[in-house]
DNA sequence: CTGAAAGCGCTAACAA
DNA sequence: TTGTTAGCGCTTTCAG
């Protein structure tokens, strides 16, 4: 088996590392190791011997000894909610690459909001040494990422951050979206709005909901707490905070939803019903993911940019890591918006109410 | 800034590695190492120690210098085809679940199909060292691969793989699940069925493709060869393949698609152009992602297990690096199965057809 | 059963 | 500019 080892020719069976690479080159360690740096002070002649002996031997350093002896791992953790919910997987792609682009692997975990999971992941990290964390859980205990500060890891944040040094956090603007959102609503005619909202313990599910309950506000409607219904982000607490609301004596006419999953959950619920979108309900979404246009009837939703989120991901956490002269604090917000497309229409009343401004009472059930 | 270093406190405040831990618990680095890595022959009086000092100071190995000593990353590549495949992060789930159980890490690379990408994937993975790849990208160019053979890792790949040692294949048994569908679909009155692939480089777009020819034959219906259009497995491709086939002059009352996500883009072209599913066409997706059932209506589909595939996958990879005894060798397929829910129906000329048996022509456009 | 010591492959002083 | 050498934090002989 340990073919390599058992026989010793020399020279020629060697094992491909950077002695083998000197070896053949005729160069020191330390030379190839320079040239492999792009360490400027090498002699041409000699960077030229290193680089067909590497290209030769197919070699490639080791990136643990690199990280062991560096300190630096070029690893940056990625902490999401749920990997199976499609807004991560597009946040991934674009975290990944410009992560890549700037020399940087990353190391995803999944939270699956569980408490136990989350400290696994955590420790993961740690025990990987990663440069730095984005932590796009949308609301975490920050006790478990106390360590990072005490090992000087930078650590970005959505939404909120404990105040550390090396810590960052990512504001969105969830009030523009969401005001859009409501304003569209109310324009067609839509007086009584329901919400279904994401897990409230996590803080930009709450941070949702403030801006809707906000921008109910300000456009002069108010909230009627029934139509409030905590999901969870998912497919199916999309559908079952829907059924909740049809159980309702009263129904709204349309429905805001957390994230977009919660959304297509429940026009699957509706579908169920036997009830209609937009006839009987219109249905307003959130984060926008590519799936979004792809629905029956395709979702109007609020858009907000996981290229954006990603980049300023990377780039808080960078910014900490090479010893940046001025702290480019760009502190302006992710920016959301509503792309409307079909699941939001006139309400279901619209004509009986024109005429006599009369409060009619929903059908129920 | 490098207090540590600049103030050395004796013992006070040293750095948290293996030294410390020894220190505190007033053993050798090498009793400390045997202890983490319960050698059972440590005094038990020594290990407790040695344990209260790891707690005390909250240590933990570092990955990097483990695996260079040990030659053992304890990390598991894996290779998908595109992460915004809602198929491929419910595999990546199951993967990074039993991964995790068995003590290892992930890396994932996802290649988008496009060759620069593999290759970079491929490489990231050897510099990273990784114990073993699980190629899940379902056709891909082995050679570059071949590196990994060169290394002694173990590389696992779905449908079909390069036959050398420390690689194997999961066969996917397709024919089965794409059976039921077909027959499900005949004996529903479809005659007419036509058939949206994958990119049919990747291996199993293929052999999905082969298997449903295959099975419309033993079915004893006819495949018409304008009906099989080729996709590339994501909703825009699902939605154009579907937009030729409404182009065309004769239109199937039935269509199977590749995956799920071309079905449902097959669904988004049928409700802009004003066709209903499943009155104006039956439709069977193929690989049950979780959405399947929420689409509207809910897709009938062919469901391959990912939860298998990836635990097959991570025990064929360990039992590669466990000098395993004898070869578990267990070429029993992955099985696929008919999943029926809303999608399917009569076709649109049945009623028509029952009485008299002519071929009646489909109405056009 | 324990500790001292030799590296794993590489980078970063320091010398030449 | 180049080579020599001392570790990075850990596992693993090998003596004791």
């Amino acid at each position: 088996m340990k073919r390599s080892q058992s026989t010793p020719k020399s020279e020629a069976a060697r094992k491909i590392d950077i002695r083998g690479v000197a070896a053949k080159a005729r160069v020191s360690i330390a030379t190839v190791s320079r040239t492999i740096n792009h360490v400027p002070t090498v002699d041409p002649v000699l960077a030229a011997r290193v680089w067909s002996a590497v290209a030769e031997l197919n070699y490639f350093p080791n990136t643990q000894a690199r990280a062991l002896v560096s300190g630096k791992s070029k690893l940056l953790g990625l902490i999401v909610s749920e990997i199976t919910n499609p807004f991560f997987p597009e946040l991934i792609q674009e975290f990944e690459q410009v992560a890549v682009e700037r020399g940087y692997e990353i190391l995803i975990g999944s939270t699956n909001y569980e408490k136990k999971t989350i400290e696994q992941c955590a420790r993961r990290m740690l025990e990987r040494k990663v440069d730095g964390v984005a932590v796009m859980t949308f609301g975490i205990e920050e006790v478990l990422f106390e360590r990072f500060a005490v090992d000087n890891i930078p650590v970005v944040f959505i939404d909120a951050a404990p105040s550390r040094p090396l810590s960052s956090v990512l504001a969105v603007d969830y009030r523009t979206g969401i005001y859009e959102g409501v304003q569209h609503l109310a324009v067609l005619g839509h007086r009584k709005i329901g919400f279904i909202t994401g897990p409230l313990r996590l803080r930009s599910a709450e941070a949702r909901k403030a801006a809707f309950l906000d921008c109910l506000r300000s456009t002069g409607l108010k909230a009627d707490p029934a139509w409030i219904i905590e999901g969870d982000h998912t497919l199916d607490g999309g559908r079952d905070a829907m059924q909740k609301i049809l159980a309702l004596p009263q129904w709204p006419t349309a429905i805001m939803c957390s994230n977009d999953m919660t959304a297509i959950g429940v026009q699957h619920a509706l579908f169920e019903a036997k009830l209609k979108v937009p006839d009987d309900f219109s249905l307003v979404g959130f984060d926008d993911i590519h799936l979004a246009e792809y629905t029956i009837p395709p979702l109007t939703t609020v858009r907000m940019s996981c290229k954006d989120l990603a980049l300023r991901a990377v780039n808080d956490l960078l910014s900490h890591l090479q010893d940046s002269p001025a702290k480019p604090e760009a502190p302006s917000k992710i920016i959301t918006r509503l792309i409307v497309r079909q699941t939001t229409g006139l309400p279901k009343d619209a004509l009986a109410d024109l005429p006599g401004k009369s409060t009619r009472k929903k059908s129920r059930e």
